[in-house]
DNA sequence: GCCCAACTGGGACGGATGACCCAGTCGACG
DNA sequence: CGTCGACTGGGTCATCCGTCCCAGTTGGGC
């Protein structure tokens, strides 16, 4: 292996870890089968990193750093094709944008997932390496952290986009999907079954939406919306309240 | 050790992998662990066992069939105080009944994963060992497929009490509930935040009230159940959505 | 009570693993 | 163009792993 500064060679071999790890698990990412995996020789791995765990701690920071999109928003479309322009012809109201919106980017961000699953999968092992590692204290917290961060911009996006506010804090909500998403991705890491996670998606998109109110009337697609945050729902609060989503549907009851 | 039948020292085998298992993951639970755990020698493991590998396959199954519950719904109250009276004296709609013994049921389930969050810990581990697994193709579904059917039962049990009905298949219900139990818990294992989990159940069962209809009137008492009835027509009507939860939207689930 | 099969105990083995060491080699800088 | 320090390669070590073996021991059916 040729002459390269200490820096790239961690990286090298971080990337090369998260490989090994995403085919055989934290458990089989032996030191030999990382260097193997980024093709140097075994002493190189204790030139570039203290020990294992030391690489195992980095690898989780830096891979959570990673992390992009709890929730991918496709692009705003300023055109006539945008929810928002549907919204302002009157064809939609604002929380069916915005329950659309949210649902193409739950399905965005599954399309990730389902095309490359062995990241996922990785990822909820390191998180539970890092659980139950006591040096790694607290890792798995800002993990949690950085996805409810990525939630909470999203789902601002989305709510600018469509005119909508929601009625509860941002952050409660980004838990809110966080978890939806967390428990949409391991379901299918389990069973595979896309079908059942489009309609799982579909099932949070809604679920999200109804925890928004439209927009306040005449109010330009702008701030300043009348935040319902001194009650955030407590006992009167179920979707029956504002208005949201319970115009009764057209009685289509299904039988089970 | 004494003389015991195999099947017993299996089963205390099984019970000593868990706990170890719970206590220093699926790599830390060595043959040698797991004999100590349960106070034996080595050579009993491989009398009993054929080899590591098939008593964690035979521990998947065990730990799989022994969950009860994914929802845990508090006993049935005959008397004034459940919500099913409540409803008949027409103080809550019966949906708002529904959401709160769903709260409640989730609840009482998170206490139990609070209670024992080694034990949470250690099933996500043996899911993830399971799909990794080759020879324990189908576990981890097979998991997931006895989850959706506790939870089939207890939405079933759910709706019944309540007098409501769900308006999709209670097998998509089931997912979408397994969903939302699997990211709460594994977000509380992250975080360990009991009131952020509270919140995300209370939003979890506000969305699964959602996606039923209150008792098909016949109601003897004053109405208190949707408010938007049969909407005038024609009307500016801002919140009205054509058919915001209706069953399986055909052209919203595309994906890109 | 006897006897045989079911069971136990202790040890052993080949292989893998994390960590390490030191003699060499390469390349950037002067 | 030489040199010195950063970097590499290969070998080594103690430990732990799963698995196996075999000599003993126990207990229940006759």
């Amino acid at each position: 292996m040729a002459h390269m500064p200490v820096a790239e060679r961690r990286a090298r071999l971080l990337a090369a870890a998260f490989e090994v790890i995403s085919r055989a698990g934290v458990s089989g990412a032996t030191t030999r089968a990382i260097v193997d995996e980024a093709g140097m020789k075994l002493a190189s791995f204790h030139y570039a990193f203290e020990s294992r765990e030391d690489l195992l701690v980095q690898l989780v920071d830096v891979v959570v750093h990673q992390q992009e999109v709890v929730l991918d928003l496709p692009d705003a479309e300023p055109a006539q094709g945008s929810p928002a322009a549907a919204v302002a012809r009157g064809e939609h109201s604002a929380l069916t944008a915005l329950r659309q919106l949210l649902e193409r980017g739950l399905a965005r961000y599954f399309d990730e997932v389902r095309a490359n699953p062995l990241r996922e999968r990785a990822m909820f092992e390191l998180t539970q390496y890092a659980l139950r590692t006591t040096s790694m204290a607290g890792v798995a917290e800002r993990q949690y952290e950085r996805y409810r961060n990525l939630a909470v911009a999203s789902l601002q996006e989305a709510a600018m986009r469509t005119g909508c506010t929601w009625r509860r804090p941002l952050d409660e909500l980004a838990a809110d999907l966080v978890a939806l998403t967390d428990g949409i991705t391991l379901a299918w890491l389990a069973d595979g079954d896309d079908a059942r996670a489009a309609r799982t998606i579909a099932f949070a998109a809604r679920a999200l939406a109804a925890e928004a109110a439209p927009p306040a009337e005449a109010a330009p697609p702008a701030e300043a919306a009348p935040r319902a945050e001194a009650a955030p729902p407590g006992e009167a609060a179920p979707p029956g309240e504002a208005a949201p989503p319970t115009p009764t549907p057209p009685t289509t009851t299904e039988a089970p």
